[in-house]
DNA sequence: TACATTTGAATCGCACACGATTTAATCGAT
DNA sequence: ATCGATTAAATCGTGTGCGATTCAAATGTA
């Protein structure tokens, strides 16, 4: 990509307005779906990592989610009012919150399976292989890298966790 | 393929949240860029409309930037206390609202043409080459005319301004 | 052991997003 | 011409995001 092709406005509108609007046209697509459940989407993803991962600090959950504690405060509060979440000070380290899922949080998991499938079939339109979305995929992730050390400063890709959940499969 | 396997988990969880963690990411880099404009991301690309377009109604930028009038409004006024746009009810459609720029707003297009180059160069790094890029952004765009059709309730590609800012050249 | 530094959450203020509703203007079928 | 339906903005309430700051706990170093 030379300077000569850039001059205006190449990765800028080209990739990181399409970005930011399929973003936000996709947590309309969950919005119904996770209304049955009576969450919001950054909520649900909150329920991820916990699901995925079992108890862990606000902070781990940041680093899992781009996410810091400014947000996730707030969010956690409302989770655990809607009795899905429980949070705790380490007994180990006082600084650290452990937030952990309560039965009901751990119930939720079941009616949860079912979304994937569902939001998958509504893309199930022939308009993209499966192939294509594959590449999409491998290209976001290595932009997710990119863009994570920038932020941070540094060229290492440690710094991803690639068990992030949807990062990488398991 | 069993349940756990199925590629269901995988746009949900591959593609969906890196979708929505680098979309915030690319924000944060736009943000020290905007920051000497005065401006913020969301405020950037109703002035890229503007620029590209000049004078139009809210209900237009809405339909390029993918926004509503909730949306819209405040951050007009916003624009509108900064002297960068104008706000007037349309002689012949009192119910529309035009949004034009002050010469304030139409010279800002010179700084913020640096922009874009600035966005590129640090993404300058090898990881992703530029033919990765071009492929991905066929992909997104297509995402982008599935998602507005789903929303749309229709399977018309009409809907989808091809002129949108960022989704085609020129 | 003191004590400056670092770290993890929380808090604060501002700016989006967006569903839902309201208001006013226009359209359209009769 | 009338009046119900539609349309464009605005308004309202809730929930993020995030830069900046605060606070308390833990850490490192003299």
């Amino acid at each position: 990509m030379t300077k000569q092709n850039v001059p205006e406005l190449y990765l800028d509108n080209q990739v990181c307005f399409p970005l930011y609007a399929a973003s936000r046209l996709i947590t309309k697509i969950y919005a119904p779906y996770l209304n049955e459940l009576g969450i919001t989407y950054p909520q649900y993803l909150v329920m991820l990592t916990l699901w995925q991962y079992g108890e862990q600090s606000v902070k781990t959950i940041g680093e899992r989610l781009y996410l810091e504690s400014n947000t996730l405060t707030p969010l956690l509060k409302r989770l655990e009012q809607k009795k899905l979440i429980m949070r705790a000070r380490s007994k180990i380290d006082e600084r650290t919150v452990l937030v952990s899922l309560t039965n009901k949080g751990r119930e939720m998991k079941e009616k949860a399976k079912e979304i994937p499938g569902r939001i998958v079939e509504s893309f199930d339109d022939k308009t993209i292989t499966e192939e294509e979305i594959s590449i999409f995929q491998k290209t976001l992730f290595k932009l997710l890298v990119v863009l994570n050390n920038k932020r941070n400063g540094n060229n290492l890709l440690d710094n991803l966790d690639l068990n992030a959940p949807g990062l990488a499969p398991r």
